[in-house]
DNA sequence: AACACGGTTGACCATCTAGTCAAGATTGTT
DNA sequence: AACAATCTTGACTAGATGGTCAACCGTGTT
């Protein structure tokens, strides 16, 4: 039985409930420790259930991961997806910036899940990057690439440009802890004053 | 016994052998699945040798990744330290982004094994992050600062400006799989362009 | 050749971990 | 209240995993 992916009958109060806390305690534990440094035992402890009790609303561990894993692959598209041909070259890039950078301070735990996966070599998100994703980022870099043609931005690689966008928001959320250890007590949050300084990097760089 | 860690003992040409093989297979094997996704049996069958015969030389899956970690470390700071205060700051700064993407294309399981460190909270790594390399990212944060109130670079955060070093070039070894797979065939190596990109990036950032 | 030391391994153990199951507790409905 | 469906769990299993050990093999030295 499939449980959570019979699309059939409809979700109880409790089901609901728990699926969520369960999801929401495996996003934490999995993004620390990786698929195969979890443990179900932290994961039903992390939600406050039993074992057997995680194991009764998923199949099991690797249905929790791919759960997560979707759940955050149809909001991770959003932002690029937003990006308007139609409108100001610069305002649309750095908007999409912007929004970056706020997922990355918003979700990372989500970023950090997303880049535990990329760096042990996208084992479960091949499908998704060399489908979805890259259609949508040839797509974007195409209609960048006119951009920079007509003059509106500066000439540079625009999946380049794509990816310095990527490394650089997400990077805030993925190594956090060497920004918060690097720095100490010098600074509140890691985050203090990235939006200011990717506000002028990009600025800079994108103006011709 | 501490076995590796006895620095009274010179080492046989087999130890030497050996020990090379296992750090080489640990790096492997470690980069790719993080330390608790890797079995000695992993790193066993990567070195081709058997299990108890890796333990002959190493304390445990522990030891091994410990000497993989303080081996990185050393060399991890090398590039940043080279930073000349008495150089002229663009050529400074444009060497070290060489050297550190350079690095990133030359050692990316290195690369990678710090990244899952990093993203896992950095459990092993505290003392370094917290010490050496706090200690050199001050020193060198002022030197930039410096330069800057000079008029020879850009106004910006000394410190945004490292991170922002540290993740355009690590993000090339460390999202590969990403890279790879959203260019598909259509690019030979994730890293191709990415110095001139860089290069460019750089440049026109730090120009006054 | 014989010896000592370094090097190697099959067999084994204790612990951890994903997953099962049957029995019991809770909840909603009539 | 009574019944069925949903929900929960202690106890368990099979297999994986880190690590041990006694016995055996290889190499260099005398």
């Amino acid at each position: 039985m499939s449980k959570t992916t019979s699309p059939s009958k409809p979700q109880t109060r409790i089901q609901k409930r728990n699926i969520m806390i369960i999801l929401d305690a495996a996003l934490e534990v999995f993004s620390t420790y990786g698929f195969r440094g979890t443990t179900l035992d932290q994961i039903a402890r992390q939600a406050g259930l039993s074992k057997p009790n995680v194991l009764y609303y998923f199949d099991g561990k690797e249905a929790i991961h791919l759960a997560l894993l979707s759940q955050l692959l149809e909001t991770w598209l959003d932002p690029l997806r937003a990006i308007d041909p139609q409108g100001d070259p610069k305002t649309e890039l750095m908007r999409y910036i912007r929004h970056k950078l706020q997922m990355s301070r918003d979700f990372p735990r989500e970023s950090r899940l997303f880049a535990n996966e990329i760096v042990q070599g996208a084992p479960r998100m091949q499908a998704f990057l060399q489908g979805d994703l890259r259609d949508l980022v040839d797509e974007k870099a195409a209609v960048i690439q006119a951009w920079m043609k007509n003059g509106k931005l500066t000439q540079l690689d625009p999946f380049h440009l794509i990816f310095s966008i990527w490394a650089l928001t997400q990077h805030y959320a993925d190594f956090e802890a060497q920004i918060r250890l690097v720095r100490g007590s010098n600074i509140a949050q890691p985050h203090d004053g990235s939006e200011d300084f990717l506000d002028q990097v990009f600025q800079k760089l994108l103006t011709p």
